[in-house]
Formats: C-alpha cells, structure tokens, sequence
DNA sequence: CATGAATGAGTCTTCATTCAT
DNA sequence: CATGAATGAAGACTCATTCAT
C-alpha cells in the first residue's frame, strides 16, 4: 500500500534538517551544536529528527556528501565548453573567485574544514574524506595533463603537485577568510594565485 | 603571607599542565578531550588543575597564545643571518619544507587549524587570531617589500597578497597532510610552492 | 453502520498480533520489545496495532490470559481417559516430560514466567496470575484427593502442598533450562521428579 | 598522596548504593527502574553514582554475584558441623525453610529470578549465571555422594539429577511465593519437600 | 479501517566545575 | 596548595501513543 505522504514529501523534509543541520553546524560547529539546536532551527520535533536521520553523527555525513557532491558537479558542468587546457584552469579559478562570499557559504566551508579535521582523528572518516579529495584531485590533474599533452604546460611539472598547490591554497585561503571576514580580498587572492600557478605552469 | 611555595615550582607545575593540555587537545580536540584527560596525562589531580587555570577555555587559549609565539621566534632567529631578501624567502621555505613531520608535530598543527576554527566563531578570540595573523603576515610583507626596494622582485606585485597566498599554502598543505598521512610528499610539495612563489615575484 | 470488514477477518488479524507479541515478547522481554517489533513481525501498521489493541500492555494480557488457557485446556482433555489417580498423576508427569523443548516452547515458558515476576509487582495482575494458578493448583489437587479416596495415596500427605511443589518443580526446571539449554535434561529430571512425589504419596 | 576519604567510607557509600540498586531493582524491575529511582534512594546524585558503578548494567550484575556469593557463603558455614549427609541436607532444607520471609527477603529472589530470566537472552550473562549456578549445584551433590558413599543413601540415585531438582524446588517456590506473598506457607512447604527428597534418597 | 509520520516525555550517560577535607 | 568525590545541567537517543490523510 502507497505510503500516506508522497516521496517528495518526506525528502523535502529531510532537506530541511539538512539545511537546518548546515546552520546550526556552521555556527556552532560539530560537537557544539545539538539536535535540539537542529530540530528547533527546523521547527520540527526531535522524534521526526530520527525518522530521517539515524544519529548525528549520519545527519552530519551526509550533509557532508552531499555539499562535496553539489560543488563537484557544478565544477565539472562549468568546465565543460571551455576548449584549452588553460581556458578550463582558467575558469577554475574564475568559479572560485567569483563564489557569493555570503555569510552562507563561508558557513559552508566552515563546516567543510571542521569536517577535515574531526577526520583526521577517525580512521572511518579519514578514508571517505581521501575518497572525496581524491576527486577533486584527479579532476585538476587531468586538466593539468591535458595541457602538457597539447604543449600548453611545461612537461617537467608534476602535475599532482600543483594539483595539491591549488587546492591547498583554497582550503588555506578559506580557512584564513573564516577568520578575516569582510576585509579578505578573496577574489584578488583567487585571481593572483591563478596567474602564480598559470606562471608556473607555463614554459 | 609568604607563598608556600617557589615561583618556579608553580611554573613548572603550569607547563606540565599546557604540555599536558596540548597533548590531548592534539589528540582530541577541544570538545572531545577533558578536564580528565589533561589531569591524568599530566599526573596531577583535578584541583591543582583548578589552581593554575580557571577553566578549560582559558588553558586552550595560554596554549595557542604560547605555541604561536615560540614558533614565531624561531622563525625570526632563522632568517636573521640572511642577506638578501630572496635568500630570506628560500629559507622560510626551507625551514617549513624540513619541519619534522612527525605525529607530535602534524598534532600541533592540527591544534593550531582547529583553533582558527574555532576562534572564527567567537568574536574575542576572532582579533586575537588577527592579530597572531598579522604578525607572520607582516614578518614575509617586510622580506618581499624589502626584495622590491632591492629590485630583487617586480614592483608590480602586491606583496600582502603573495604573504597571504604563503600562508594559506602553508596551512592548507597542513591541513591535507593531516588526513594523507605518511604518503603526503609535503617536504617535496612545500619546494615547489616556494619555487611558484619565487617565479611569481621575480622580474 | 455495517462493518465494513467481517468479524473473521478482525479475530485473524487479532490473532497474527497475538502471534507476533508472543514471538517479540519471548524473544527479548515485555520491557525491551517494542511496539514496532511486534507490527513489523507482523507485517502491520502501527495504525492497525492500535485499532486492535489499546496498548502494549493490554497486548502482553490478553496473551496470558490466552497462552495459559490453552495449556490448560489440553491437560484436562489429556487426563480424561485415565482410570486410577495415579495413572492419570503418571500421565501429567508424561505430558511436560514429553513437552517438545523446541526453541519456540522454551520461549513460551520464558514469557510465562517473565509474566509472573511481572505480575507479582502489580497488584491488579495479581489476582489475575491467582486464579491462574488455582486452576492447575486445583487440578492436581483433584487428582491427588481422588487418589487418597480410593486409598491408591496416603491419608496424612496435605494434597495441596503435594500441588504445590510439583508445579514449583515445572517452574523451577523450566527457569534452569533457560539459561542451561540444549544439555538439560529436562525429561529425565521431570521423570525423577515424578517417581519422588509416587514414592511420597504412597503409604 | 593518601587519598582524602577512607576507603571504608568509598566501600561504604558503595555499599549504599548496592542496596538502593537492591531496592529498586526489586520493587520496579531492572528494565524499569531508572538510575534516578536509585540516586534518589540512596540520597547521592547521579553524578555520585557514576563514580562508583560505570552504568546501571554494571551495578546490577555486582549486585547479583555479591548476593548471591554471600548466600552461599553462609550455606556452606551453616553446614560445616555436621557429621552425616543425612543431617547436611536436613540442615540445609532448615536454613531455607527458616529463611524470613519478610518483604527485603522476597524482593531479593525477585532480583535473582528475574535475572535468571534476562540472562536467559544474553550470551554474556548466561556463562555467568551457569557458574554460579553450578557453585550450588556441586555444593549439594558433594553432600549426596558423600552420602551414598556412607550407604545413608541408595547409589541407585542419580546425585546431579536430585540436587537439579532441589534448586528447581527452591526457585519455584519462591517464584510463587512471589504472587501468594504472605498467606504462602513456604516454611512447610520447604518441609514437605525435604522429606519429600530424603525418603526418595533413602534406600 | 489503515497508514506511518510526528510527538515529546523519559532514559542513560558525560563532564566542567566546586569544595570539604 | 592538593585532593578527588560530589554535583547537576545538558545531550543523544528511544519509543508508546496519537492523528491527519
């Protein structure tokens, strides 16, 4: 027999704790923020909570798929009609120049580097989050390839390693941002550790 | 009343508990570890934690206030035989790209990047962080400026943004390592930064 | 109004409940079993649980009053064909040593005695587990008296303390085959325990 | 350093709240006593609690292998001055028939039957509770056997198979004594049972 | 009647902090 | 000053029961 709520029902539902759940996280953060704090920002009661969620500790993962997942696609789609290896690399760097550096999403990173740093202490974690940096590795290596393939790029470069550059450098200017609020010029950054790299790169 | 005891017995007695601390906020981190497991690694009993610090924040706080002084101080002797600016920047990337990498080391990162977390979020702690910031900021601003003076380096170059660029590498970098391990090539990966870095500056 | 759906179809279904509460119930306690292991047992809803019983407790009563009107009912109709008190004491003593002690048995006994702890805290359930046990107690008292009539037992033996330590015996082994298992030797002791109260009752 | 209280006063508050557990697991139930109910009783705080026990499972299996190793104890003591089995065994069937019957005493063997029942569903306890079964078990066969080796006793008797039946006696009693409370005469009925299993014994 | 999502009081357990000794 | 037992507020999670659909 049909259940008594539609599908679309009950996964706007647990949208809604999701989204509510990346509130209290950002502010709050992990541990800090409970699942009355969730509920409440929800306006749902803590029963429904474990109807979608088994614990926490799940709401929390899979928030953190997800968002990994969301951003990976619009990457990937947003590349796809540049023709050059350093028109794609430079669009990389124009997507993460150009992200709405609202409160919101500076939440969202937020979450996404606490979230590297409770893995960091728990083996289960540690390899879901080598599986979701992996992806966004290998994404840039192959462009990077691409590029030496077609002589865009120096051939004597290692291309996993200005890979690990780049992302180190967003994690790191997020991370500082977190802390600068208003007063970061993030886009300059963006667009001076661009040209840095594309300098790098090219013979 | 004349104190019971020496001065220095009760210095000793607070570097064993901020050892201690860090240890298991390394391990822990700062919601996970507790009152507890500080007082037990330290072989003292809770009291006497009571009588050196008045709570769990503020042993937290003399901790990273302590551990980015000391390091910053290193970093300064290490510089000061150096003559040329470029000489000065390849040796901050020395120094950085031949950190001991072992596990006590990797904790105190980890401890420095969960605090910038966690500072991001609570307003006092937030000018505090900047100004910590600003010190390592303004210590690679005065080498690069002084670089472009000396016509080392292109004058066209803004010099806090490659600072900053610096730093989030640095902390991005650790902040990677902390979940690749053993397998991160972080002394390799810091050299090529530095090489990036220097191409960038340089005419 | 007419119902709707027809009395048979309402007493099936009230019996698949009584079904699965027995089954949860003897599995894992009155107290650990939940409501949602009894209706999915069943394969119903929460909803219809609730249209057929008005709680958890009154479900775990009703199977009680049930379970021990069945048995006793099948001893009664057991007996009938004996002639002397003392055939018919052999074949009471037959019937439990014969018992199969599959798993589904042994977990009736587990509930009914579970039932017992239960009631002996709540002093409506009280009388209820009273008149429960006075018909088995009543029943072997009948017998034994018969036999004492017609001189098969000695006069001096009080027939009801006589009922009373064999159904302490039934209780007594069953509690010990919960925990012993597979190697009690529940038949073997329930006919030793049967040859001992022969032995006391004859002159 | 001497910790600051004794550890008279430690083992007392203990002890204390041993007893509470006692009480409350008797009159409520494992399942449905809280950790409330006992801290309460005792008159010490939750917190208090959890320095001396680590959960509720935990103080409820002391309670149970403290009472019933001192039950035991005091078994084996009472015996020690007699010479025959015969007399051995009558004395044993006298402590038990002479036990008081007063409510603490019942609520006791509630505990025990209804653990009986609990670690009949749990792997961990059943090994636990076969051991000690087994201490009371090989008590009274020592006794037997000693008995048919002195020809007070037929050595056509199975000795585990009556002292299996003596505990189930025992147990079974008090699990009706649980319901009849005071009008059952468990003294007499203890008597009744004793002859019942010396003359069964004696050739 | 059936469904199963929603409710929220109730439970165990943790832990920063206090304070009598 | 040192000790560590005591405190109790807070948090994650459960589950019998209700009720809108």
């Amino acid at each position: 027999m049909a259940p008594k709520v539609s599908e679309e029902y009950k996964e706007k539902k647990r949208q809604d704790l999701l989204k509510s759940a990346m509130a209290c996280f950002a502010e709050k953060g992990y541990q800090t923020a409970t699942i009355d704090d969730i509920v409440t920002h929800s306006g749902m009661s803590k029963g429904a909570f474990y109807n979608y969620f088994s614990s926490k500790e799940e709401i929390y993962l899979t928030l953190l798929k997800q968002s990994v997942y969301l951003s990976f696609q619009k990457l990937r789609e947003a590349i796809q009609s540049k023709e050059t290896a350093k028109e794609k690399l430079k669009h990389v760097f124009d997507i993460y120049s150009n992200l709405d550096f609202t409160k919101k999403s500076i939440q969202n990173h937020r979450v996404q580097i606490e979230f590297w740093i409770i893995a960091s202490r728990n083996d289960n974690l540690i390899d879901h989050m080598k599986t979701h940096a992996k992806v966004f590795h290998d994404f840039l290596i192959e462009i990077i390839e691409e590029g030496q393939k077609k002589s865009e790029f120096s051939k004597d470069i290692k291309s996993a390693d200005v890979s690990e550059i780049f992302w180190a450098i967003t994690d790191g200017l997020f991370l500082h941002m977190l802390v600068e609020k208003d007063e970061f010029p993030m886009k300059r950054l963006y667009q001076t550790a661009g040209k840095m790299i594309l300098k790098y790169l090219e013979k």
